[in-house]
DNA sequence: AATGAATGAGTTTTCATTCAT
DNA sequence: CATGAATGAAAACTCATTCAT
């Protein structure tokens, strides 16, 4: 009579979760099938009723992680069309700058992925296909500002592998030592120089 | 006095330095005390004569390598002091380019301790230390130039996180697409590019 | 009285039936709960409301089993009265040969039972009791033929044991190696020197 | 300068001889590596250095079992010569009667391998090969004896695979009920009749 | 009656570390 | 100094059994 609700895409997103924050605490090899079964409030039985193993919920965080990143790109620069490219990069650093504090505990999970990338075919083709989409996003944003006259003829692809260059590396400074600097400055600082390493004159 | 030499230091860093390929190749956790026995030739009892543990070997190599890494910079930045600033900053970029190759085999180490660093307050400060004097001789480079009148009075220390990002996330790209692109002229377009947005004009 | 017919015995026998199949494909221990269930064509949970536990399915089995190979022992032993003891022995045995088609795949679970018995007591009493009574049973036939003058005086229960020997260590033979043999005639040719071995001439 | 002897050959016989015990005792499947090691006075994890896994261990047992089984025929077979054949199979079965008692903890063995036979092709295979070399050997046997005289012209295939049933089912009756019989009396019996049954007159 | 999600004790296997030789 | 056999404390994963619905 009263049909049980189907909890299965439910009890998947709560396990992804709590491994998400087990595994950005202590590392993906540090981390027990128990310590996430406690984080998830499941036993760790359940855990296996919905992911085959361990490797699987790390491979569906990979997958879930940048795929998430790669749309927040998108649906960024898509947006906010009618300012300058310039507008739109600052913009973006904003929004990163900003991501920063409630992302303070998922940053580790990027660097654990990057360390398995060295290692593992799968992982790195998957980042390299990541960076590449990132790449290609940000190559057109380039492009269109020099079309429009904001940037000096430059290669727009090598611009874009300096940005996300830049990124990664003042995350992985702020990770790192979190007090250093005033990093939502220092991102600004660090894109204005390089964007005025562009700019038409 | 002793009729046989110490070997004492011979092994050590005998075992250092297997220890550093291994773990670039497997990751620190995914490596067996075996295999880096087997590495440096030696029987495993024999790596606990001279280590005592295998985190101390970790920790030995976090050391090492992050104290060699800023004594290039040191000597580097010593040297050529005839030279202008921005030479000197393109004739260290070409020197990184060029470590890239036999380095290869060493980077995914970095990313190793990357990874701990999230989770390991001792090599967070490290690291931390590490950043801070890479920054602290960059911005004495940049400040230079500045006195000089190469660079517009910017803030010297913006410039050399700027600088030390950009390189780490070079690397990181690097790591997971080393055929991306040519990353020689990439280094140099992103420098260039940057010293383009500083330049007093 | 009640308007919904009874159907305890009807999930009893399809669960018995479907752990028959699954236990002697793969074994006791390699089967699970859930490959009877699914076999059966119900829930796990339905399992224990008919059967307290797995051990509870496998005993009542061995009941089941041997209790209706008895069976169908005496009800031939019974029939067929007017024929020599020789004739009626042949018949049986042309019988256990046609069965071994369709009991292909339940001649495992014999096999099953024995491993079982060499370790539990309670199987092991079980068999022994159902081996006893197929040797009485085999014996009065026996005797029979002795009386009737077919058979010289002899033993007649070394002579049912002998015959039960060889009848279970051809079922061996045949699970081990289905096409050594035209087993049909080697177990008439079999029943055939044994009996030659105890006719009166 | 003591060179420490190679203790490999006997390690792996002391958890070969072990493993045999408990397996015997308990089946496959019921025995846990525990129940191994501190039965070869070992840890658990010394079992891992000298055998790769509990399949292992047992594929081990299983070749050493069978192997030595058929050679204690062989040699037997050639021993004896100036005999008659009815006097050697007579001799033969006095071995295996005598066996019996020392065995009385390995025969289980054998119908834990015959279970785990009709499951697994690998184990099949094997045993196939075994009785089909223990046919071999004893048709040759009873060629000989045909040859000689001592028998009538018949089948002498038919005949090894007769007698190899029968001892396999009277292993098997003795293993469910030991006192049922005088075994030692049987086993000569049983062997009196089928001989009887193929003597030339 | 029936379901199937959830549990957690139990099992195989691994590996850092020790220590007798 | 050096070895490598031995240890045993984990850790991933399984599965009989339970129970809320």
């Amino acid at each position: 009579m009263s049909p049980r609700p189907d909890v299965s895409e439910e009890r998947r997103n709560q396990i992804l979760e709590a491994a998400m924050a087990v595994f950005a605490r202590q590392g993906f090899d540090q981390t027990r099938m128990d310590d996430i079964a406690q984080e998830a409030g499941l036993s760790k039985g359940a855990l296996y009723l919905y992911y085959k193993s361990k490797d699987t919920i790390i491979s569906t965080i990979l997958q879930f992680f940048f795929t998430q990143a790669m749309n927040k790109l998108s649906s960024f620069l898509e947006s906010e069309e009618q300012l300058s490219v310039r507008q739109r990069l600052f913009s973006l650093n904003r929004y990163y700058m900003q991501e920063m504090k409630w992302m303070t505990s998922l940053v580790p999970l990027s660097f654990e992925f990057y360390a398995v990338a060295a290692r593992q075919k799968t992982v790195r083709h998957f980042l390299k296909q990541y960076f590449k989409d990132y790449r290609v996003a940000l190559t057109q944003l380039i492009q269109h500002g020099i079309e429009q006259g904001e940037f000096r003829p430059i290669e727009p692809e090598q611009v874009a592998i300096s940005i996300t260059a830049l990124y990664e590396g003042l995350a992985l400074l702020w990770l790192v030592d979190p007090d250093a600097t005033t990093w939502e400055q220092t991102g600004a600082t660090s894109l204005t120089i390089l964007l005025d390493g562009i700019t038409a004159r």
